[in-house]
DNA sequence: AAAAAAATACCCCCGAGGGAGTATTTTACT
DNA sequence: AGTAAAATACTCCCTCGGGGGTATTTTTTT
């Protein structure tokens, strides 16, 4: 039995484009389009036979997508919404799932992935994200400070981020970083200048690179430095 | 001309249905295999081909595949890792792509997927995810407090507060910084190395430096990579 | 007290990096 | 068309950095 599904887009054309993309993929049938969030939702009341799958895109006059999208799952949990839209309106996404989106696809995605999509949500418990999506979000998380979705196990002693880096190696490492050749850190530090070549030597295979300009970046990228 | 691809696991039986999986897909060629993030590390270090894409297994003996993400983005920043791992490992989603992961996939993904995400890191700048990995990245946000992540980032115009560094010298710039030698640098730019270690020459006097790993603080500092 | 890890120090060898030039061709801007 | 700036290329010389070791002392852990 295939699956049942509903799209919709207050433009006519969208939901053609659609239509034709899903063309031909026997394992999905249409069983009803709207223009607008209200549509939907009189539709919805007014049929015997709800939809597996929605494709709902978010940008309508009137009642708009994510709001239908919050409305009809309180009523039809069964529903699974995917959200179809312009890369524009890739913010709304974490407002989109927590009214209750099961996926975030872009229109310019190809047919296959929105096929795909619409399978995975249906017979799995799956989030289908379009990787520019995906990205978008991962770019929103990075600027929420760690701790906030941080879980378990995280109070162990602040897990060896310094790849067993050691104190005093990372004494030579600051030097090393910012310039300094092996006679000035020696003094520095007030070690024989081969000493810091052999702390320099372990670093450098902790790190796994083979030069100064490596360390440095590594350092930059671990905010050693 | 084809993705360059390496796969690190430390099974051989994994790299090997990663293999099959793969194989028959023109665009995509495999470059290297490693059995650990050690191992990984030190064939990027002696080979000249750097892979565009690698495939990137997490439970790993010796240095995991989060902290070698970390490590080689820091000085190979064109290379896409995309996690390939299994569901069990999925809390680590946020520290992966936190390393620089720009892909999270299931090992028990379909081949077309996999190469979907491949094809895409490369061309595109998405985080290619399972759907299942969206869903489990999605639950661990919805705890967070939904005001933390409003609105972020968005292309800061950013420009010019370079000390005179004329376009061909940041060229030149960029690739010193990410520790290649003269010889590469001039096969990359297509000029003689005599020509780069001009270039060079420039650049330092333009920096007040006279070192590399001066060159590589200025260039952090000033956002320039 | 014994074992492990870190810190100290040294060796040889060689190639890459850097100082201080000179010089020609291309591109950019009047 | 004429000039300035950037990009290209090369030379000599010498230091420093890095690969691959070995070895002793101190500190930490068990």
């Amino acid at each position: 039995m295939s699956i049942l599904l509903a799209i919709v887009d207050d433009k006519k054309i969208n939901r053609q484009t659609v239509k034709e993309k899903l063309y031909g993929f026997a394992e999905i049938s249409l069983l009803l389009e709207a223009e607008s969030g209200d549509n939907f939702l009189e539709q919805l009341n007014k049929t015997k036979q709800v939809p597996d799958v929605v494709l709902m895109d978010l940008e309508m006059p009137g009642c708009n997508g994510i709001e239908t999208i919050r409305l009809a799952t309180a009523n039809y949990p069964s529903i699974k919404f995917i959200v179809l839209t312009v890369f524009e309106d890739s913010d709304k996404i974490f407002e989109a799932i927590k009214a209750g989106a099961h996926g975030y696809l872009l229109k310019e995605d190809k047919a296959v992935e929105i096929v795909d999509a619409i399978v995975n949500v249906h017979e799995h418990n799956g989030i289908p994200m379009s990787p520019l999506i995906a990205r978008k979000a991962m770019n929103m998380l990075m600027a929420v400070p760690m701790h906030a979705y941080a879980n378990e196990e995280e109070d162990l002693p602040i897990k060896e981020d310094n790849a067993g880096i050691s104190t005093r190696e990372m004494d030579v490492l600051k030097e090393l970083a910012s310039g300094k050749n092996y006679k000035f850190i020696g003094e520095k530090l007030f070690i024989s200048p081969k000493t810091v070549r052999k702390h320099v030597a372990n670093i450098y295979e902790k790190l796994h690179v083979n030069s100064r300009t490596q360390v440095v970046n590594i350092a930059h990228k671990k905010r050693w430095i």
